[in-house]
DNA sequence: CTGTTAGCGCATTCAC
DNA sequence: GTGAATGCGCTAACAG
């Protein structure tokens, strides 16, 4: 009575064909699929083996996950995976978890407030042991689109009053860090280029940074999702001729580096003692721009790693206070 | 006779308890969920949502797709999330999915074969619908791995002999076409840089592309994984200057335009007349570097847009013949 | 060492 | 309109 029209995606055998095959019982091909090898003779895994592998077997894992309560997979939420440090993120996330047998995946909320949220409902709605988020919504919203209880590691984004644990990078310290270094060769007066996103707790603490060293800031905001890259140069331009002051640029991130420096250099515009360049740079590509450049790199990396290691010690159940462990950023 | 010590991650009400707080059958509690109100009055309805509310109640989804035989979720396996193609490729695929109520989740294969293969496995053991894949695999060991019935859908990387759908950018064609534009305006040789990848399909195709206009080529192969910045672009300089044909540089990626060409051209190597610059760019940011450059950019979100629609087609039953889709790359 | 059995939480006939 | 009962495929005691 074998339905014929069954969905695409079902495989039919099943482990009671396996066993009828091996001729043991489901209990011992169970044992055999978990490892318990132990307590079965080598001549009947043996069977089972063959059995399974004639049979093209492979176990239904939403049967197996409704009794273990638990499905391997963690899901990470990244911000915009156009970005090198999420990705660069979530390969450090995975290095970790897959050492301990979990996988991650990840999910792109496209800095989107309700895409986030909509993408946090489908993960708590799913069979995720447990979820690592970059997020822009705050805690009272995670808290109410997250219902189900799951262990939740926030990475990068700080937010207020987490109460889960948290990875971030050192920004207004390594901010301030490299603003000083510029300050003590001369320079005076700074032109910060950031993403016109809303003072994100990272550019706000970049911000307040270079602030504390330097507090004649321009700021030249920049739609991440469009923008004439011809009238932003011509901006940049003005803004630098627009002051008698020794000039930094610093740019909160990688991208307005890569974008917009190449052509400032090559018009001659920064001369590294009227004018200077920095900002924050992942991938080390800007670096290409010219050598001499001094810039910050984070280490998204290891960000990743560590936020893996957290999700992997609530995973495990063991003690992990929400702390916050700081990843620090160099400068140079 | 609560286990107090369940692993993280579960919610304990369910749908039994929704049931009786409702005052109504688990069934009817079900019907509500899948959204079956035209069999029940408003009024139990109400109390049944109620109910939900009132409990915080979130269905058990490694259950319902124990019965269901589907989860909704569709795996993509991309070739290297660092990558924009990739990424865009996601976005693209993850529109078309979410339209028609499905989810996308990245995994990322980081150029592996063996870590491919890896995630063939575990996404073939896991509960997603299907999966598309931007593959270094050849037909075979994916057939291998992926045991389990799933529709498949090939994106970007074409593979010989593919039993599944494949949507793919024309390498050759644009590759030819961009190389015929400067040979007309009087190249006669090319140097060619590209990752050291084995001669993956679209690498060849372009490879061919370009020879069957230039047959002088110069290849340049970079480690993708680690080089020397400096010593390649000596090697670019080198080559360069070894003869005195008119040259074109050609990047089969853009990575390489992004970070050897702002050099050269600041070194004044790059003249449009003697030497000039091409290659396959998707993020536009290459185009910074000169915005006199002409540059071939392929269309990843569409290409993901396509491969999304056919993978919808396959989950939904609707034929869908093995073709092949091919998203034309632009010059100019 | 191996088999029997009782759920896991939900969707779905089939009755009423 | 609603409920009772059955089974999805698998794991984990509990026996033997």
């Amino acid at each position: 009575m074998e339905k014929k029209s069954q969905k695409h995606g079902n495989s039919v055998v099943k482990m009671r064909d396996v066993a009828a095959l091996a001729d043991v019982s489901i209990a011992t091909v169970s044992r055999y699929l978990n490892g318990n090898l132990d307590r079965m003779s080598t001549e009947t895994a043996n069977r089972v083996a063959d059995a399974i592998d004639k049979l093209n077997y492979v176990p239904n894992s939403a049967a197996r996950q409704m009794v273990k309560k638990s499905s391997g997979l963690v899901a990470v939420i990244a911000g915009n995976i156009d970005d090198f440090f999420s990705t660069e993120m979530f390969k450090g996330i995975n290095a970790m978890l897959e050492s301990k047998g979990y996988v991650g995946v990840l999910f792109d909320s496209n800095s989107d407030l309700d895409r986030e949220k909509r993408l946090m409902q489908i993960v708590s709605n799913q069979i995720f042991d447990g979820a690592i988020l970059q997020p822009y919504n705050a805690v009272s919203v995670i808290q109410d689109t997250i219902k189900r209880p799951m262990p939740i590691v926030i990475a990068d984004r700080e937010i207020e009053q987490s109460p889960w644990p948290q990875i971030v990078t050192n920004n207004y310290e390594i901010a301030r860090q490299a603003t000083q270094y510029y300050k003590d060769k001369g320079f005076k007066r700074v032109i910060m280029i950031t993403s016109s996103l809303t003072m994100a707790a990272n550019r706000r603490d970049r911000y307040y940074g270079i602030q504390s060293v330097i507090n004649n800031i321009d700021v030249l905001e920049v739609s991440e999702k469009s923008y004439n890259h011809k009238k932003v140069l011509q901006q940049l331009v003005t803004l630098i001729n627009g002051s008698q002051e020794d000039t930094l640029i610093f740019a909160l991130k990688e991208r307005w580096l890569t974008e917009f420096i190449p052509r400032l250099f090559y018009k001659g515009l920064i001369d590294d003692k009227h004018v200077a360049v920095t900002g924050f740079s992942d991938t080390g590509t800007a670096q290409y721009i010219d050598p001499k450049t001094k810039l910050i790199s984070q280490d998204p990396y290891l960000i990743g790693a560590d936020s893996g290691e957290v999700m992997v010690n609530l995973l495990e159940g063991k003690k992990q206070e929400p702390e916050k462990i700081i990843v620090p950023a160099k400068f140079g």
